[in-house]
RNA sequence: GGGGAGAUACCAAAGUGGCCAACUGGGGCAGACUGUAAAUCUGUUGGCAUACGCCUUCGGAGGUUCGAAUCCUUCUCUCCCCA
């Protein structure tokens, strides 16, 4: 993997780049529409591909350890062929699990055992197991194993968690370093910076990964229930020590103001289920706000699902339309909602890119954040 | 013509003297959702009030009772069975 800075260099600041990969090339900053299961939920590959243009998808280690399982995988030579998909994949490590299944999981030095959320069999997490399987799945960039600790967490849980994260990071790349890719492409491994909401202990563990010299880097545990001034707060701590030259991936981030926000901090790269789930559930991100189009106030509104929309489903359907789908509960309209969504998501980032690159990010960041932050 | 069952809120359907402004579904309205145990979950759904609470409701009318969706009388309507 490679990443090249298109714009100027400043430690916290917005920056366009660009990331090689075996699968393609991924322009920054970017979000990265998230598919836990081999499959961004209620898309198509095709319109993911050509509609909405995602340069890279997300695929979960433990959803995909659980279903269809290592062997599967294998058997059809990783998640690219497994679900046609030619562009670059990213793989979380089931850190975030360890957060959102803590009822149904113990952590240890060695790893973190899980129940599992389908059948409740016992399995073991380990930093080097989850290299392995995200080796079978054949992701472009893997993710470290981590503790993700809720965003109230006590200080002296936050640093001890962190601690462990960084000796599984450490466990994690050292068995990265020391294994092969098995299908022929390239794969990188990022650390993942923790810490809470705690300004030095972020800066330890900024430090600590910036040290290890992964091709890039992620910063963990934000968006876990802390208030969005912590978590801009904190990216800023984190990305002021992360080395300049290497993507920075705020994981699991987040609303449309979110997203500006941390681009103007100097994050590169994003992920995301609010697009695809919230619009599952009706709600569409737009440049003039947020509808929810399951408000009886669209049911004769006969205007484009939204007419500053760049997607084929903006301009082919109405509001009235959609919001009938979802009042009759019709599969189209969650899937119309997460073309949408998504479409919205990549050009918002995509355009926030153009600004960078000709000088104009912070004022259209002033006057595009209210806007899109707007309930409609 | 004879016999039987029933009428409850937007719909379906519980309740059969006070704990009932009325269980539960559905539908409606609104809200939540941030590295997806989610096409899920929550609230609300007679009127008025921020709230305490007040007012009008269980086919219509009348009655019994301290008190009625629940008991009695009568009327209207619906459904089923037999002719």
């Amino acid at each position: 993997m490679f990443f090249t800075l298109k714009s100027e260099k400043r430690a916290v600041g917005a920056r366009a780049g660009e990331i090689q990969t075996s699968h393609g090339i991924i322009p920054t900053p970017i979000f990265m529409p998230v598919g836990t299961l081999g499959t961004v939920k209620a898309v198509l590959q095709k319109d993911l591909e050509s509609d909405i243009d995602a340069k890279i998808i997300l695929g979960n280690t433990y959803h995909l350890y659980l279903r269809p399982g290592e062997s599967i995988l294998g058997q059809a030579g990783g998640l690219h062929k497994f679900m046609n998909w030619e562009r670059p994949i990213l793989t979380d490590s089931g850190g975030f699990q360890v957060f959102s299944l803590s009822d149904i999981r113990k952590i240890r030095e060695e790893g973190v055992e899980f129940r599992s959320h389908i059948d409740g069999s016992k399995h073991f997490f380990t930093p080097e197991n989850v290299v392995e399987m995200q080796r079978v799945i054949g992701s472009d960039i893997m993710m470290a194993l981590d503790e993700c600790p809720p965003g109230d967490c006590e200080r002296e849980y936050a640093r001890k968690s962190m601690h462990l994260t960084q000796r599984w990071l450490e466990r994690g790349f050292t068995h990265f370093k020391n294994t092969e890719p098995l299908y022929g492409h390239k794969q990188t491994f990022f650390p993942i910076v923790q810490g809470a909401g705690f300004p030095d202990l972020r800066r330890e563990a900024a430090k600590h990964i910036a040290d290890m010299g992964a091709e890039g880097n992620a910063i963990g545990g934000l968006s876990v229930g802390e208030p969005t001034e912590v978590m801009y707060e904190m990216i800023e701590v984190v990305n002021d020590v992360l080395p300049l030259e290497k993507p920075r991936y705020l994981m699991g981030v987040g609303t449309p103001a979110n997203i500006i926000e941390g681009i103007a901090r100097g994050v590169d790269m994003f992920d995301c289920v609010m697009p695809t789930r919230n619009g599952r559930n009706g709600m569409l991100f737009t440049w003039r706000g947020i509808i929810n189009i399951k408000n009886k106030k669209w049911e004769n509104d006969f205007s484009p699902l939204d007419p500053d929309g760049e997607s084929y489903v903006d301009h082919h359907f109405t509001k009235a339309y959609l919001r009938h789908l979802f009042q009759a509960g019709e599969s189209l309209g969650p899937q119309l909602a997460s073309i949408h969504n998504l479409n919205f998501y990549l050009r918002l980032v995509g355009t926030a890119r153009e600004r960078i690159l000709d000088g104009t990010f912070e004022q259209w960041k002033k006057n595009v954040v209210p806007q899109i932050s707007h309930r409609l």
